[in-house]
DNA sequence: CTGAAAGCGCTTACAG
DNA sequence: CTGAAAGCGCTTACAG
């Protein structure tokens, strides 16, 4: 497999290097029948540009790093796998990377910018904390999907969000409505400003707005695993058997903790019910099929995709955009 | 942000670009005083090479692609989470890729080799057909991880598999030990010599050899996803209520199976035993939980990972590599 | 409409 | 141990 550069091609084709570079980048200053004989040539070899050379040349290199914080989070990829389908036309280059939950993403953005000079950048499922202090000197247009980064003074960072902690107000009213006075909530860090952290924030407002306190060992923090929510939901429901609702802060979270109830023989939903928040393909599928507070994944992805570009191509200042969420109760609430 | 070049950070320690270049790649003829005095610099800047030029003029990229098949399949997903672990140690530098079922990997291949000069490139969960052909004068080396390559005259190509045909034989084996005597099959194309089609064969011989013919509807052709294995199943056991056990290619499907059988009042395992194969975390949770043939992800991540290894460091020629997969038997069958 | 030339930011012989 | 210079394969003013 012979690989060609733009020199051969010239060569071949009695051209020069530039009129090469004209045909391959769709510039109109070339005549339609140079054209034709060069793109004849490159057809013919499966002429593929070398990425780092027009990388390191090109000023505007319409190149948006994408980063998907947890490679196994079903929902974040559904997300992205969405946002990639949404901005399948527009000309810019996409470079997608997972990273590990618990390592540094802002790092590693600031690695890309340098590395790549990449012109714009995607955070789906970023944390906001104080770590945002290092992206506040970025030049680059930035978007953070499904977390709000308004107020966190980075001043090119726009966001696109469901309004989490209303969000988690009607999930609890929701499980109250339905009688359920002894609510636990399998969630994470109740600290900073996190949309983990909103949704805590509306749980206790949801529940305090009915007269209902929010005890401390009512609110379970656990990381959003299959194994971590699992294990506390076992553990919670062994001390605490008279708790009959469940809201979870992750769809997959909410399958770690149907799973345990049936290990200590409750029923789902007759006996516990139990409430997930994302929504992802797999809620249909599950027995009992999963209630959730569905993300509106096309819609995130189609405003995500929006602002960024008006960012990128017409400078637009930086907006935070909140999107509606849907409450669908299935069969696990009863 | 500023983004530094070497010649900035060359500048400011008083050394020139060559120097900046050598402590950059940790080459040992520098002197500890220069090197120490570099280094400092180019902490104070946070500096950050240029990888379009560092691959633009780097011979020896040690750069190497990742394509998984499907953004949204756990099982491929986890053994690629884990082979990046394995690899993390090394010293190359990967770059991933998803890319849709439905799209040609081989061609995205043969663009990579030519856009980023890569030196290796390992294909998760790829089909093997013909556009193999496609790969044949590729000059670099190449791992199938999942499915054999062994005789499609791909000379650099290793691979590292589980033995398909083996599985599905012990798979069936399992069920009509059980009792089970009307197996249904939901698998994709039997055609061909990828790991769906081996798995049919390995159905149709243990059958055979126990003296039941595989009748044509016995094995659902489908993809393997939750809708379509889910509507596969609807369809075939409304049509056949005897069927007393599911043999399912992904354990996707078999989630896509058990929910059809829910939605038409029967019982897994009681009515009907449900068998998938693959091993992923979830299995474990679900109720009832999957029983699965698992592959061995820790291990084939590892042989995948010292097999290209081998290739690219030590010139190794191409060797296959066939690993052990398990039958684990949970709730799911009876 | 076309091409010669400079230059992007690195690495790598080569010379000292 | 250190540096000047060539060159990787492109793009982009600039000139014609």
């Amino acid at each position: 497999m012979k690989i060609y550069t733009i020199r051969d091609i010239a060569q071949m084709a009695g051209v020069s290097v530039t009129t090469v570079s004209r045909v391959l980048n769709d510039r109109p200053d070339v005549s339609k029948a140079t054209q034709e004989k060069v793109r004849q040539v490159m057809e013919a070899c499966h002429f593929v540009g070398n990425a780092n050379a027009r990388g390191l040349k090109q000023a505007e290199s319409d190149l948006v790093a994408v980063i998907i914080r947890g490679r196994r989070n079903p929902f974040l990829n559904e997300l992205a796998e969405t946002m990639l389908q949404c901005a399948r036309d527009s000309r810019a280059a996409f470079i997608v990377e997972h990273i590990d939950e618990r390592a540094d993403e802002f790092r590693q953005a600031r690695k890309l910018i340098s590395e790549r000079r990449i012109t714009g950048i995607v955070f789906v499922g970023s944390r906001i904390d104080a770590r945002c202090e290092a992206l506040k000197d970025v030049g680059i247009p930035m978007l953070f999907t499904t977390v709000s980064t308004e107020g966190t003074g980075m001043a090119r960072a726009s966001s696109v969000c469901i309004d989490d902690r209303r969000m988690a107000r009607e999930g609890i009213n929701a499980l109250l409505d339905r009688g359920h006075e002894r609510i636990v909530v399998f969630g994470g860090a109740r600290e900073g400003d996190d949309s983990l952290a909103l949704r805590a924030q509306g749980v206790k407002e949801a529940l305090e707005a009915r007269g209902y306190a929010l005890e401390g060992d009512r609110y379970v923090e656990t990381r959003l695993t299959l194994a971590d929510s699992h294990a506390a939901a076992l553990d919670y429901f062994r001390r605490h058997p008279e708790a009959d609702a469940a809201f979870c802060m992750s769809d997959t979270a909410a399958m770690g903790v149907i799973r345990a109830l049936h290990d200590l023989g409750r029923r789902v939903p007759e006996d516990v019910s139990v409430l997930g928040i994302d929504g992802v393909d797999m809620d249909e599928y599950l027995t009992p099929r999963l209630s959730t507070i569905a993300q509106p994944v096309q819609e995130l992805a189609r405003q995500s995709v929006e602002v960024l570009r008006d960012m990128i191509e017409r400078g637009a200042p930086a907006r935070h955009v909140t999107v509606n969420a849907e409450l669908i109760l299935r069969e696990s609430v009863r």
